[in-house]
DNA sequence: TAGATTGTTAATCGATTAACAATC
DNA sequence: TAGATTGTTAATCGATTAACAATC
């Protein structure tokens, strides 16, 4: 336990997670790496390896148990205590994620949303704030707010991110389909539709060597 | 050119197309390596060795022709002839999807959306139809549609899985926080938002050997 | 020509998988 | 006990990077 992970061991964590939330609670007591690799299209060692870091470990013979490895998921990934976030750019996606009520699960809250446009601002549907961009920086700092994330357009999404890093933001979550230049202690993550549209597209075009699932 | 590709370069090419198609087309007529490296934050021997799939070449001491090498990749990624797409789940969401006008350029037409919810049918705001789940498979068999769009809710998306390849779908582009079980000729690709959280949660909660961008 | 830049072959690095001993 | 399942060490595989020859 609380030994190093990879990025990629990282990322498959929170399918472990879903999946064994997604169980009834009563019934599954405990599961197999079998079991949750299974389900999940991995193998049983990747999970063995993927859960040691994160696991003081399952039992021989019967498993790991299901309650346990939720809670040591949730807190390796720290869902356990909640992160704030502001939302820039409140447009159809925008908006889309700001109503997202699944993000609670996932120790992430949005506080509030900015825009430019002053039509846009007010009392969104989800009953979340929409700002002007003016605000920004004094509301982050005041709440130390610590992750942005940006859904306007390309062209103004490097704004966007240089105005979040000023406001003290730690981290960017970048839906916006263009590379952002941020100093280097602040971690951008892509949410890269262009990438996922290439790998269904080519699969489409030629059958061979694709991987199934990605 | 027409070599083999990994998985990562496939996802990169993308990238690279964003940035060359934002450069102004009168002035950058050529392009190298280590510029567009420079730009998206790669090695310049990467890029090279992403390109050579690509392209057949770029000349010695000047670099890459920037026209040429976005005909190349979209040629390449099948981004000239346009994938019709059904998406399924007419939520916020789905909606958000079924507006953008992005994907265009990705060689991805939406060409209707399907929802179970009486209440959601009809014109969207995009001007595309939003149909009876009972219309699908007869419209995607009629029009040929080969990939199919995933953003129901977590519980529906297995059922929805299915429909659609009861439909002749070839390839999912799933948003629904689930793994979904396929069968192996159909690609799957998921868009894992809990996968991107999981990696800003974990770079808020501890710096040690974290890349900057991902 | 010299220098910038290319493409490729070989070395390195990191992630996955196989093999196997430990244990309930 | 035998068998299922664990965790770890070593081997394999694949992707990235370094080194270098080719060329405009």
């Amino acid at each position: 336990m609380a030994k190093a992970i990879s990025m990629q061991a990282l990322q498959r964590l929170p399918l472990y997670l879903q999946y064994l939330r997604s169980l009834p609670a009563e019934n599954e007591t405990n599961i197999s790496a079998k079991a949750l690799g299974n389900a999940l299209g991995f193998g049983e060692i990747q999970v063995r390896k993927d859960l040691s870091s994160v696991s003081d470990g399952g039992k021989p013979k019967i498993g790991y148990l299901t309650a346990d490895l939720i809670r040591d998921i949730e807190s390796f990934l720290g869902y356990d205590n909640v992160n704030d976030a502001v939302l820039v750019g409140a447009g159809k996606l925008g908006k889309a994620l700001l109503s997202y009520q699944g993000f609670r699960a996932y120790g992430l809250n949005i506080i509030a949303a900015f825009d430019r446009n002053p039509e846009a601002l007010g009392k969104d549907e989800s009953g979340k704030q929409i700002l002007p961009l003016s605000k920004m920086e004094n509301l982050c700092r005041r709440m130390k707010v610590e992750i942005g994330i940006i859904t306007v357009p390309a062209p103004e999404a490097q704004g966007v991110c240089d105005a979040l890093v000023k406001s003290g933001i730690k981290a960017i979550w970048n839906f916006a389909p263009t590379h952002l230049k941020a100093p280097k202690e602040i971690m951008v993550k892509n949410e890269n539709m262009a990438a996922s549209l290439a790998v269904l597209s080519k699969s489409l075009a030629k059958k061979e060597n694709m991987p199934q699932q990605i």
